[in-house]
DNA sequence: CCTGATTAGTTGAATTTTCAACTAAGTTAC
DNA sequence: GTAACTTAGTTGAAAATTCAACTAATCAGG
């Protein structure tokens, strides 16, 4: 007799449910520390890794959100903080008169500079080092199906 | 000529890493725009779930806080709030004048027992059913040695 | 062109989270 | 027993985030 879905996760499930949920969480906070060091969040650091590989260091507001996972109000909010800390500037669009341009500074630029290098390196020790060549790939399989699944 | 190791990620590593932090926090939202049918964040479903299976539904400020990975702050504002909402309520605790329980109440139990199988058949469908059974264990292997790091 | 719909982005108020300071109770060591 | 220290938990103010409402520009169809 064949049983549907059970509602309740079994044990390897809750498992590897746990295991994910829990180490997530803890990595986020290590990233966060980290990161702190440098007076910047996650979020800053992705804006201004998005915006240096942008052409001219500079992307269209609602880009950036998309591409960063962040609504437009908050990117908004964001914005304004970082343009007060002479890290970005915001600037009129030539084409689209409703758009505005996130353009890195200088002083935005170096920042990130300064900081990739702990960033990466502490993405090495918490994260790629603890992983086997085999396991990193199963991660780049597994969580690029979920994220197919979840768009 | 043996290298240190690299400051960069080559594309394998970063393929992995990007995979990863990007479907994380796309399941996130997911999770928390399901329980959002319930009234629930994340955070409330898995005090209320850490407190259901405690024994009298009961439990230290301090241990939920320890378990649920709040911290003590945050604990107390958000239990204020669950309180507020009728789902839990606060009482001393016996052998430790310092301490306060946090006690579910009927109604809290009511709100996790209906939000349950919703965020159950989430999780399933945005994760584990996702996933094969060899890449649970991986999961659950890979994750649980990136806790132990970071403990 | 002109009306209605869509897109870009911001804003302010409400809620949530963090941070540092704080009270009070228990612990340790002399 | 008491001074110094640790642990439990709260608090209020500051910062971050969400949410819904808003302005202004573009686009689509007639």
């Amino acid at each position: 007799m064949a049983m549907g879905t059970p509602i309740w996760l079994s044990p390897a499930e809750m498992s590897a449910w746990r295991a994910y949920i829990v180490a997530s969480r803890r990595l986020w906070e290590a990233f966060e520390s980290d990161l702190g060091d440098h007076g910047l969040t996650m979020y800053d650091y992705e804006l201004l890794a998005h915006l240096s590989e942008a052409p001219a260091r500079t992307m269209r507001m609602s880009e950036l959100a998309d591409i960063a996972l962040l609504s437009r109000s908050r990117l908004s909010h964001r914005i304004k903080v970082m343009e007060k800390a002479g890290l970005v500037t915001r600037e009129e669009c030539a084409h689209d008169r409703r758009g505005l341009n996130a353009v890195m500074t200088e002083k935005g630029w170096k920042a990130i500079q300064k900081a990739a290098p702990d960033h990466v390196s502490s993405v090495r020790s918490h994260f790629i080092d603890l992983l086997s060549k085999e396991e990193l790939d199963q991660f780049t399989n597994a969580f690029s199906r979920i994220q197919e699944h979840l768009r």
